[in-house]
DNA sequence: ATTTTAATGTGGCAAAATGACACAAATATG
DNA sequence: CATATTTGTGTCATTTTGCCACATTAAAAT
């Protein structure tokens, strides 16, 4: 049986033994891609055998780095134009996927041979980014690099892959500050959204309790969003105002 | 006549021709080391031909990215312990070093052969930091890929190789956003400093003026300096105190 | 239809942080 | 000693923040 591989169109035995023509060796990108779902924050992982991890891939030679980010986030989510941030490096010298078990079991799960000298089993430095999405826009597709994908709250991850669980925990850091430097938290809603909604998600970002009548009107006085008519509900209490971000450079 | 290469203990020629066993390929770090001198901002530029460029270097396949950094500083400075921050990463898919005359002319010029497909020739990704020093107590060292050092103003600079004009200005915006996260600057003053000294500091990297008054009671309330005898000075007014940072960890 | 209830919109006020300025202290210069 | 200059510190009006109260709305309960 011949796999495609995933990232091109090279068979993945091909892949193994000569994806370095097309990609830069020990160079990969890593996307923590962050959601908001329940009034929680969530980010989508892979399944790799017992273990999870960020999806992910490697820098074609004629891609800059930041196209190869989003490709591999469009490849993922099919989202065209998200917030797409980079985050950090990680360059540990024994950075390698091959230190556990999961990455050889899921070469050879593949139905390719092994060999650890392999282009993709030396070691590897991330260029990370964070991306912010709504998760309903969102379609994760599910390649023969991995068996399944999830949305994982941000305190109740599952066993993670190497160190990508430090790359989350950067990610998350990194949101709450990034936060209050520009208004970027829309893009983890839908076009339209509440104010309730919105501060809903401050407060799951920062972890902590915000005024709600302050955050309404420092959000107002941004002028970033105008104000839609209001949504229907079917539970008691008062209809909130929809908004949307205003288009740009008028 | 044989050089030897700066990088590592290899002949030039041996380096060039296989110093990717030893180095990460396509990946190498630029580092923008500013000082504080005469109530300027400077950046320390390394000279090759008619351009002048960071200092910089590969990563050893046995070492992290980071310490990667700390060792090209090290080798520049002689510095053993400063303020080093990665800064981002500059990933064009045409990022070479050779697009332009200067870095074949150098080669050349070092008595060796030339070859397109040398290592050091393919695209490479940079990965940057900035360091913040102490100009006095840095003593810069020139080898042979270089002819001079020079310390220049951020807004007086000579022509610039490559992208580094960018890394350049990426550097000094950073600083700008660090300087109200974290309390570095003293890492661009002696040990010993006067607030005076400080204010302009923070005054030169904000580029707007800031209230003595003001400054000098936040400075105080941080808690992270204490004050020392005053400097004597020979210059009419009164004499500022020096101070010093606070030991860690009490 | 009226009241209740839950959720949202808006306003007020004390506390804290900020900006602009004044004034006192110290020191070389004439 | 008077003056100019530099540095340390205090005052006060303004703005921003944190906190809470109250008014408004619309579905559910009666």
């Amino acid at each position: 049986m011949t796999q495609i591989c995933y990232f091109c169109s090279m068979d993945l035995q091909e892949f193994l033994e000569e994806g370095d023509k097309l990609f830069l060796p020990n160079l990969s990108i890593d996307l923590v891609i962050i959601g908001f779902e329940e009034g929680h924050l969530k980010c989508l992982l892979l399944k790799m055998g017992n273990k999870w991890l960020l999806p992910g891939g490697y820098i074609r030679r004629d891609q800059s780095v930041d196209e190869a980010a989003r490709t591999i986030l469009k490849d993922r989510t099919n989202l065209e134009d998200p917030h797409l941030q980079f985050l950090s490096v990680f360059g540990d010298s024994e950075r390698r996927p091959g230190l556990g078990s999961e990455w050889k079991d899921f070469i050879l799960n593949s139905g390719v041979k092994w060999d650890e000298g392999y282009w993709v089993n030396d070691r590897f430095v991330s260029l990370t980014y964070y991306a912010l999405v709504d998760i309903n826009k969102t379609h994760p597709t599910v390649h023969n690099f991995d068996e399944a994908y999830g949305w994982f709250h941000f305190d109740a991850l599952p066993d993670i892959w190497m160190d990508h669980d430090q790359i989350l925990k950067k990610a998350r850091n990194r949101l709450k500050e990034d936060i209050n430097r520009e208004l970027i938290t829309h893009n983890l809603l839908p076009d339209k959204f509440t104010m309730p909604e919105l501060h809903k998600l401050h407060q799951a970002i920062l972890e902590e309790k915000l005024d709600r009548s302050r955050f309404q009107k420092k959000m107002l006085a941004s002028g970033l969003f105008e104000r839609l008519p209001k949504l229907q509900k079917d539970t008691p209490g008062r209809n909130p105002y929809l908004y949307r971000l205003k288009k740009q450079g008028v």
